[in-house]
RNA sequence: GUCCCCAUCGUCUAGUGGCCUAGGACACCGCCCUUUCACGGCGGCAACAGGGGUUCGACUCCCCUUGGGGACGCCA
């Protein structure tokens, strides 16, 4: 049997970290048992489902490298196949038209709320006899069994039971003939012939009521596996207000893709000791089994730590792209000047983000250097003057411009004037760069270029 | 309120009855390295929610309590 799972997200907000852990760990168990991975958007909710969410989900996908072997399947384009399931229900006698108002409703709901019962439809009209009110349009609502037990074998959560006499008559399709979420996932599931259902376990008191309908389909009921949450930093489910949420806010500030999927997936996963894990380690290593039952906390200093890790031991060509799309933000020009890559080689070690890189990069690029005043009175005081034009004098006549020439002159100048390295070191950074951090000086030097740099040097020295 | 799920350091976790005076990682704190900032190295702090069982022996199995999360929509 081929293994196959989908991703099903509503587009109605921007692609949630939540979501795309979810969608991380079905992509995951497609790929290692060779399957097929499904993209289906549920977006039968016409009045909140937007193309812009839509797209977000596209691109947060494709950011991430989550690609479908199938879809994007729309169900709003399966309404005919809906439709049908919903009338063959009707003749089957498993589904009935309900006529109760909305008022009417409300108030059997505040009357069980206040009898500390859990509010549910009662059954009013899966009897009705006679000839139906006329002026209402009516929902229709799927026959429920009322007694016995429907029994879940979850892959993550083990043996799950829920009574029948604990379930309603759900609606399947509202006045306009339009079928809500429990009937069409469960027709698409069956459709699409999903073996696997790997989804938040928010949805696990809809499985039993989702399990009624397949069995009274005769469909094949899938193997379900129900994630935890995933839980902010103050034990709340993670929402807005706990700050980036969306996935492509996470490309904004900086993120790998790379840190981000391995920041996920051992967010409530784990293969022993294990922290870093390649693309391929993941879909060879991946275990459901190993998926654990509790809710887990975002803890964004270790994805930091995993960001930082990846640019230090990251494809520099690679990186300069995704620093390149940060100085774009920035509006840092980099068509002058040194080349990425090597930015991205100077500046690994010392970055978390893309987006600081780009930050810290900018003297790189521009003239207007802006000078940390404080930087400035500690280090370019008068008596530096002699040392660093003696040392701008023979920058500017060196013929081989590379860091090691330069790191020779820095020492021969320091050792001239008696000076510790970092005496001399760091007012040479502060006048090429305007502040005290930068890579190494020689190569900080060296890439500014010789131009550049004597400019600076000689601009600094004229500020007294 | 009812039903469902869950429970090891601050956080993510290892642990499937003896290997545990509970291991790793992030964060935090020291020290070392060092021309800045970092990287790196070494070390430290820090947890089995509580109570009953079962057992020769429980972090591991069972029950209760407590705590947290979820569901209870003509949203998905």
């Amino acid at each position: 049997m081929t293994i196959r799972t989908r991703f099903a997200p509503s587009p109605t907000g921007y692609l949630h970290v939540g979501g795309v852990r979810t969608a991380l760990f079905s992509w995951l168990y497609a790929r290692k048992h060779k399957g097929q991975f499904i993209l289906r958007i549920e977006d039968t909710d016409r009045e909140r489902s937007t193309e812009a969410s839509v797209n977000a989900i596209l691109e947060g996908m494709a950011w991430l490298g989550l690609a479908p072997d199938e879809g994007p399947f729309y169900q709003t384009q399966r309404f005919d196949r809906y439709r049908q399931v919903i009338k063959q229900l009707l003749a089957e006698d498993k589904a009935y038209y309900c006529y109760c108002s909305k008022e009417r409703l409300e108030n059997l709901r505040a009357d069980q709320m206040a009898h500390k019962q859990k509010p549910r439809y009662d059954g009013h009209c899966r009897h009705l006899s006679g000839s139906p009110p006329r002026d209402v349009k009516p929902v229709i609502r799927f026959k429920n069994p009322k007694v016995g037990q429907v029994i879940i074998k979850d892959l993550i959560k083990g043996t799950v039971i829920f009574n029948n006499s604990e379930l309603d008559d759900l609606i399947i399709a509202r006045p306009d003939g339009t079928p809500t979420y429990n009937l069409t996932v469960v027709i698409d599931d069956w459709d699409m012939q999903m073996t696997h259902i790997i989804r938040g376990d928010d949805h696990l008191n809809n499985t039993p009521r989702q399990i009624n309908i397949l069995e009274a389909l005769g469909a094949t009921v899938p193997q379900y596996a129900h994630v935890p949450m995933i839980l902010g930093n103050d034990g709340q489910r993670l929402s807005k207000r706990h700050g980036a949420v969306s996935v492509m806010n996470y490309k904004e500030e900086g993120y790998l893709p790379q840190a981000l999927l391995n920041y996920l997936v051992r967010l409530g996963w784990s293969h022993g000791d294990q922290e870093i894990f390649s693309r391929q380690e993941m879909i060879d290593l991946f275990d459901i089994n190993k998926i654990q039952g509790s809710p887990a906390a975002f803890n964004n200093e270790k994805l930091v730590w995993l960001n930082q890790h990846y640019i230090k031991t990251g494809n520099p060509d690679e990186l300069a792209t995704h620093l390149q799309f940060q100085c774009d933000r920035l509006g840092i020009d980099t068509t002058q000047g040194p080349h990425l890559t090597e930015i991205v080689k100077a500046q690994a070690e010392r970055a978390k983000t893309l987006k600081e890189m780009a930050q810290n990069s900018r003297f790189f690029y521009t003239d207007a250097v802006e000078f940390d005043e404080k930087a400035v009175r500690k280090h370019l005081k008068p008596a530096i003057h002699t040392p660093l034009t003696d040392l701008c004098d023979r920058l500017s006549r060196l013929t081989e411009w590379n860091a090691e020439a330069i790191h020779a002159i820095v020492h021969a100048v320091a050792e001239q004037y008696e000076l510790k390295l970092g005496k001399i070191a760091q007012p040479l950074r502060v006048a090429v760069t305007g502040g005290t951090v930068s890579p190494p000086i020689d190569i900080t030097v060296y890439l500014i270029g010789q131009t550049r740099s004597v400019e600076r040097l000689k601009r600094a020295l004229q500020r007294k």
